[in-house]
Formats: structure tokens, sequence, C-alpha cells
DNA sequence: CCTTCATATCGATGATTGTCGATCTGTGGA
DNA sequence: TCCACAGATCGACAATCATCGATATGAAGG
């Protein structure tokens, strides 16, 4: 998966005749968003004080492994749905709202 | 999974904490996005002349064979993404665009 | 340096899922 | 009643993926 997945592709779904390569990379993008942890990453980190979130806290809070945390931010990352700034030790996540925005407007209707 | 999944479902992701089980019930709508050929399938319906589309029309078009098609058709009409109308032999489809809309709404920023 | 701690990577595994051939079901016409 | 065809279901298989323990990397402090 390319760096910044999302800000390039995604097509309106409805409103016009997608192309078979366009699907595949809208189905990609938004497989990001079908799983539970993926989500709750992403509406823990929105709704977090600041708007951002230490990667620190995230497994206690998903119940979650390190690795398998780390692995699902990675994902996240690369998309560009999430950004990553490392401060000391620690790494801290915000939501790329514009990302999520072009995710959204992939599901405009007529 | 329940008929018409997605109408009882999806709480906003971002603008609100999500609890554990509501992600789960949104992921599993988003899974259902997640796939190129649903995609197509819903883009193929709702551009189709009438809004509508016959089954019979999309093994060939989407270059799959007859039972995946049936079962990709089964799965967005359990969900209620698409319903089904029987007329005579033929089974024709038509995008549930309110379901769309409130799996668009679940990306809502704050 | 050396230790400590946060995070990333690796390797393995169990579960899910997209796919198709074969077959069943059900409808309409002869 | 029988045939032809649309669509659903079944069974099997390959590929993908979420998960975790073990280990590597990298940064701050002493």
């Amino acid at each position: 998966m390319r760096p910044k997945m999302i800000e390039s592709c995604c097509e309106p779904v409805l409103t016009e005749p997608i192309t078979p390569s366009d699907a595949e990379q809208v189905a990609a993008a938004f497989k990001l968003l079908a799983d539970p942890i993926r989500l709750r990453i992403l509406s823990l980190v929105a709704n977090a004080p600041g708007g951002e979130m230490c990667a620190c806290d995230l497994p206690e809070a998903l119940g979650r492994s390190q690795p398998t945390v780390s692995h699902h931010l990675s994902l996240l990352t690369e998309a560009g749905l999430v950004t990553r700034e490392q401060r000391g030790k620690w790494a801290w996540f915000r939501v790329e709202r514009e990302s999520v925005a072009v995710l959204r407007d992939a599901l405009n209707i007529t």
C-alpha cells in the first residue's frame, strides 16, 4: 500500500460508473474502516483531549497487545488516515480529517 | 447478519466516542463496501437506466461466475444496501440510497 | 557506554472470506 | 406434465488478515 493512498483515490461510487481499477482502490480504502479496532483507534484519537493521543495508551484502552496496536497504527498511517508525531520516546497520533472526508464523499448520492 | 443491518446501526465514529459493540457493527457494515465486486455492483445498479438492473446481466458485466454474483447480491440485500424485486424469472435490484447515506454519515467530522 | 522503556518487525497461527463447479429450487411456457 | 432457464445453495479451496509472543530498533537519561 502506497503512502497517503486515500488522498489520491476514491471516485464517487454511486453518481457515476466506477472502473474496476478504481473499485479496487476504493475497496482497499474502505477495508481500513472495516475493522472494529481501527474504528476504535480513530474514535479514541479524534475524541481525545487536544485531538491527539499517545500510542502508549492504546493497548490498554483497546484490550489488544502492543504489536497488534502498532500494526493497526501503521496501516492507518500509511493510508494517511492518521498522522504520527514523535515526541521524545512517545509517538502521538492525530486523525487526518481530510482523508476521512474523502472516503465519506465517495459515498455521496445522486 | 440480521436483515436491514445498516438501518439501525452506525453511530458517528469521529464526533463522539464509540463503544466496542458499536464499532463491531460499523465495521461489519463497512466490510460490505470493502470489496471491489460489491462496489461495482452498487455502481452498476445505481447508474443503470431507471436505477435498476437485472441480476442476469451482472455475471458478464463483472467477469465473475453466477454463484459468486449471487453471493454478493445476497450480502448486499441482507444488509439493506440494495432491494430485490422478482419479476417473472428475473430478479431486479435497486440501490437503497438511504442505507448508503447512513454509512456515509457515520464518517461525519466534528 | 549501558540501561530502560516505547515502538517496530518477524514468524506463526487460526479465522474469515472470495471464488467456482456442481447441484438444487422455482418460475413460466409449451 | 415436462422442459428450459434464472437464481440460490452446497462443498471445497486458496488467499487474506487479525492476533500474539519473541525479538529488534531507537531514543532519553545516567
